[in-house]
DNA sequence: GACATATTTGCACAAATATGCAATTATTTA
DNA sequence: TAAATAATTGCATATTTGTGCAAATATGTC
């Protein structure tokens, strides 16, 4: 993550900008303890395989990170660096340039 | 905008997931004058009228705002706005719940 | 009115995407 | 070893999306 060029801020937001992986990710934000993916199912209506897949989406993103725990995998969510980059695209836009 | 849930804040963030989209917000962040399509399609690579659909969508989103000037029309970026919902989603994202 | 400029819209199309189901892999348990 | 559980992967498919070009619309200028 910590994106510094438009492609790569897109690429970070393209990835939170589809509706279940970003029901994923307020799921994830709920929990104080790494999720496994069965229970993340719940959270959105579709199937395990697709579920597994948008997981496979954040975590190439570094929006989410995983750990192996015997046969089931639980995900995190990468809060501080995920909210450094929302915080410094937000300070990027409100700050005007006044010598235009 | 003033996204709330999942699923809208998903489509403002879809909105910014497209290089060329996210090319346009940055080129606006550094204007402080509102900026008509001619000039914005200097910063992506595609044809004005792949430019007047990204504003469009972009627009939809509340993310830019226009005003007709004549026969141009200038965008601007809704800085507040954005700014405010994408540190609201960092807060979101940062606030663990100590609680589960 | 005729022409130029700015922008949008209609159409076509290739590529990307989200999805479900079935099969597979990996790991634990009996 | 056999069965159960968790998760991923391999198709197939329907939908969405980004794009360019040409035509249309809107507005300004001569």
């Amino acid at each position: 993550m910590d994106p510094e060029s438009p492609d790569q801020m897109a690429a970070v937001l393209k990835a939170l900008g589809e509706a279940n992986r970003m029901s994923l990710v307020y799921e994830l934000c709920g929990a104080n303890k790494p999720q496994n993916a069965m229970c993340l199912c719940a959270c959105c209506d579709v199937d395990a395989s697709v579920v597994s897949r948008h997981l496979k989406i954040l975590a190439q993103e570094g929006i989410v990170e995983y750990e192996r725990k015997g046969r089931e995998r639980t995900y995190s969510l990468n809060r501080k660096e995920l909210a450094n980059s929302l915080r410094a695209l937000a300070d990027k836009i409100e700050r005007m340039n006044h010598d235009d």
